[in-house]
DNA sequence: ACGAGTAGTGTAAACGCTTTCTCGAGGCGT
DNA sequence: ACGCCTCGAGAAAGCGTTTACACTACTCGT
């Protein structure tokens, strides 16, 4: 078995020229007399040749791969931003490598060297992150060595740890969306809005913070601290956990901003369990729009992401290499209405 | 910028050896005395030098690629596959090349041939199939290429086109997953069961089917033709408004089994907006066991598939170069309990 | 003390492609 | 007619590894 495959010399063999017109005819825009290139196409079929990408990528050419590395696969927020990715990766003629990380930045490093290993022409890093120092110092070698690698490195959905960071980023805009969400819940006249936020220190999770102390401020409310909390995991446990005490404290809410969908599903859980209604008594606003949020016992008004956009444009981004090296694009977001949010009377 | 990337004579430069060494000392498992594998390391690290995936490829090693190729990447089903995948591959030390075909079976022979420029060393495709006799043919055809080209050809959740077909096969149970969801319907008293099917032609839905029609005639229930429906799409709609229409028509059933978790989400909505409750009115059991069914408006019962493996057998099974080079692996599926089905009193 | 291993290292030939030179053959302006 | 261009095609030099082969210097068994 394993017949030997056929090489660009046993074409040109076949065709009666020299290896390097065949690579010519393969690589397109370089003149090549018709006849010429008719007798080599048919001998590339008639011996069912393909090149060797690995060759290919040897002798100069690019790889026309581009990585994509996240936290994991099956989250619909991630995978919608692989989606996206990967449909701007096939138009450009390029093949998609997905790596996941599980948020162990160790692994991202190793993730990262394997990328320099491979030549990918483009690494894109997905998600937000908790920026410490070390983590920084540590992009930063990451970044100039891929830059030395001759890949594109960019930051999809992170800010860059500082401006002369030699990547490029696309942002979907965390603040504003979390500043929308609150200010429509604020608009029908909730003020005792309760915040189910995320990790502390997570340049994603801050974001929405910050929009919605914003909103809370714009319209006069007060933040009362009793009504916000923070935790790390983004499960439904946490929003059933969380207003399970909320109510068993008699805290008083009128609605809730929580900080992704699936926190959102616990919380509605949460409160069905107490026998509260949805709306009727508690109004509720989610965050990523995810494909559920429809079918869920309350369609779930929700903070829409343009997922789809940032994958494509990050790849556009990695993939465009006249023009400035470094730049930084900022997504918009907006409010998906569904029967999860009823006017305060 | 990008300076020039140091190679592996850099590296034997610097350590005062020759590059075999230095590769020796980077291959692992090769007698290096101990003094001078230290020095190459130095050297490598000094340098920061990484080897060239494309040159250590191009001279004989394997790629060190796993390709996997689906529908799309977002649908749950596809996405727990693919995170077995990435997490078996990635613990074989592999990389996971993901590529989506849209259901284009065009793509797909495009694909496969960039997978062998690629030389991945292992192809998955992913997913049910309708297999028409040019289907077939042309699967023997890229099997065959892939074989010459040293990759494993893997069929992931499709059965192989015929016995001799050069791939291994990893299958979860259709007709017993459905047998199973159906006679349980069945052993409460139903009897009266719709069947809201898949594409026909294709392997996983007519396995579904037959599951389904097994179990009805095993309880002594007729099938009646009016309740039976098949319909390419697998979204929520389908399930809306295939619902809505035996409901129209007055057509008596007490329970329904749908082929997805979506179709089953649409179908309860259907039932909600005509006033039915869920399992009160109907019963419904769906298929996949998606994330979301603990938290639809009523959580669903659903056959579990055992996505994870499938993914990670399928990796195994084409790592696997020792014994036989075709095989079969069938996993089992089982039902996962919640509150859509109600005894029949 | 001598030939046979064997551990440790080096040399150089692939691996399959792209790309820079080169060069010949026509076409054309004067 | 003659030099000059342009177009088409070939030769060959890499690209960065791995690995077969060769060689040296020991260590042993006899």
């Amino acid at each position: 078995m394993t017949t030997k495959r056929p090489t660009i010399r046993d074409v040109a063999a076949l065709a009666g020229v020299s290896v390097a017109t065949v690579s010519r005819v393969l690589s397109g825009d370089y003149p090549v007399a018709g006849a010429t290139r008719t007798r080599v196409q048919r001998a590339v079929r008639d011996l069912d040749y393909v090149v060797n990408a690995h060759a290919r990528a040897l002798s100069g050419a690019t790889s026309k791969v581009v990585a994509i590395v996240m936290f994991n696969v099956t989250t619909p927020f991630y995978a919608h931003i692989a989606a996206g990715v990967e449909a701007q990766a096939a138009e450009a003629d390029r093949l998609c490598l997905v790596c996941t990380t599980g948020g162990d930045p160790d692994r991202e490093l190793e993730i990262v060297k394997l990328m320099r290993e491979q030549h990918a022409d483009a690494v894109i890093l997905v998600g937000g992150v908790t920026m410490t120092d070390d983590y920084r110092e540590r992009m930063h070698r990451y970044a100039k060595a891929l830059e030395d690698a001759n890949s594109r490195l960019v930051l999809c959905g992170r800010p860059a740890p500082s401006p002369d960071f030699p990547a490029v980023t696309v942002e979907y805009d965390n603040v504003g969306g979390a500043y929308a969400a609150t200010s429509h819940l604020l608009s029908v006249g909730h003020r005792r809005i309760a915040f189910l936020g995320g990790a502390v220190g997570n340049t994603t999770f801050d974001g929405r913070d910050t929009g919605y102390r914003r909103a809370m401020a714009a319209f006069g409310a007060t933040v009362d601290p009793a009504l916000v909390s923070h935790h790390g995991s983004l499960g439904p446990e946490y929003g059933f956990a969380r207003v399970g005490e909320l109510l068993a404290a008699g805290t008083d809410f009128t609605a809730i901003f929580a900080v992704n969908d699936h926190v959102a599903a616990g919380a509605i859980r949460a409160l069905r369990a107490a026998g509260k209604r949805v709306p009727d008594d508690v109004s509720i606003i989610g965050y990523d729009d995810t494909p559920f949020a429809p079918d869920l016992s309350t369609p779930l008004t929700s903070v829409h992401l343009p997922h789809d956009e940032l994958g494509r444009t990050a790849v556009r981004l990695a993939l465009q290499r006249t023009g400035p090296a470094r730049q930084h694009v900022m997504l918009g977001t907006h409010i998906t209405m569904r029967d999860s949010v009823r006017p305060l009377v």
